[in-house]
DNA sequence: TAGATTGTTAATCGATTAACAATC
DNA sequence: TAGATTGTTAATCGATTAACAATC
């Protein structure tokens, strides 16, 4: 039965069961039972059963789940279908380093701009994505609407280039840097990547004992 | 009340708490009570309150927390005064970006040393971290015991090097690569840094509606 | 002392797991 | 058909929040 409110922990499972019938999908495995998944997963076939029925009934009876179609309707529920434009603001050696290494297309991303302040990167090429001057922000986010921005900025640029790019319309913004921004805009969502947290979280755990 | 077994939700806020809290600290603030914090990150202080009471008592009734005192307790359970050591391994861009940028020292490691199989590289120091040789890592480990490796080799390579490091005695993985580790050994952790999950959350997000 | 705020117990809320009728 | 496996309801478990006596 489809859900109107989805849990936070529905949402973050969801890229994961996405990768796991990728990856099943590129093995050639045709179909699988949520109690065979739950095994490869590591979790119940329970939750998994659960977790999909927030969305819609992709299964049928005494056969399981068709991979194929499981991973497109999951892709779909995840927005990779939408062909979602995105830009890197940022480009020191993290930003490079998404520019040179992420599949962004593999998550249906657009992204063939960076934008940096550093006149030694303007105007070069990464990948395929060109580096322009953050001069030209205001104009191209204006014309091309890039739904998302990549945040790889200096801490102390960080607040103020986010509300910059949120006033300029961008929806989402993937926050590389350690601070907390704050966002007033209810329509406009950040995803943390906090490297220091999670390096703490690994301490916590091996200084146990 | 001293707790034996810290769910994960709990110690996944420990070092967001530890970030706040070294903020406060390094802005002179001295004391803080359970509401203020909560409001500052935007949870109830019912719930700091219970979390803290996990590790032991660390306020005073009618003042709350002394900052610099709160934050030592919470860095000594996260380990950070352990002085644990951490290798690279693998020096693409990503390796390279965290050795160039990543302040380690702040959460208490000690790095000097990456490895990687690039002759290009080998040889190299990058802020103090000198590149060697993936020939030279065995011989290296069993010298100076790192505790932890960081991870950010071609996906093909993961498993091989996550089981050799373990062999070597590694206890803790950060796992840049987006392979899910199979790890027997439970004293070995594995802490995940899903690029593509985070994207694709966001993803979710900015489809809706 | 009076006010503030803790640590903890109890109540609530939400998420996970188990069970099973429905059905392919 | 018989066996397998779904989607969903109910039961359980765990996490969050509220309440409050204790006390600085």
């Amino acid at each position: 039965m489809k859900k109107d409110n989805i849990s936070d922990a529905v949402i973050r499972r969801l890229p994961r069961y996405y990768r796991h019938l990728d990856d099943l999908h590129s093995k050639g495995v045709v179909r699988i039972s949520s109690s065979s998944l739950g095994e490869r997963m590591d979790i119940t076939a329970s939750q998994i059963r659960q977790d999909l029925s927030c969305f819609g009934e992709f299964g049928q009876q005494g056969y399981g789940y068709n991979i194929m179609e499981l991973r497109s309707e999951i892709g779909h529920i995840l927005g990779v279908d939408k062909g979602h434009r995105l830009i890197l603001i940022g480009v020191g050696h993290l930003g490079h380093a998404l520019a040179q290494n992420f599949n962004f297309s593999h998550m249906g991303f657009h992204v063939d701009t960076a934008f940096d302040i550093s006149c030694a990167l303007i105007g070069s090429s990464i990948n395929g994505i060109t580096v322009h001057s953050l001069d030209e922000l205001d104009d191209y986010v204006y014309a091309v609407r890039p739904e998302v921005a990549v945040l790889t900025v200096p801490k102390k640029a960080a607040q103020g280039m986010a509300d910059r790019l949120i006033s300029l319309g961008v929806r989402g913004i993937w926050n590389f840097t350690n601070v907390e921004l704050s966002v007033e805009d209810a329509d406009v969502f950040v995803e943390n990547v906090q490297f220091a947290d999670s390096l703490l979280t690994l301490s916590y755990r091996i200084s146990q004992k």
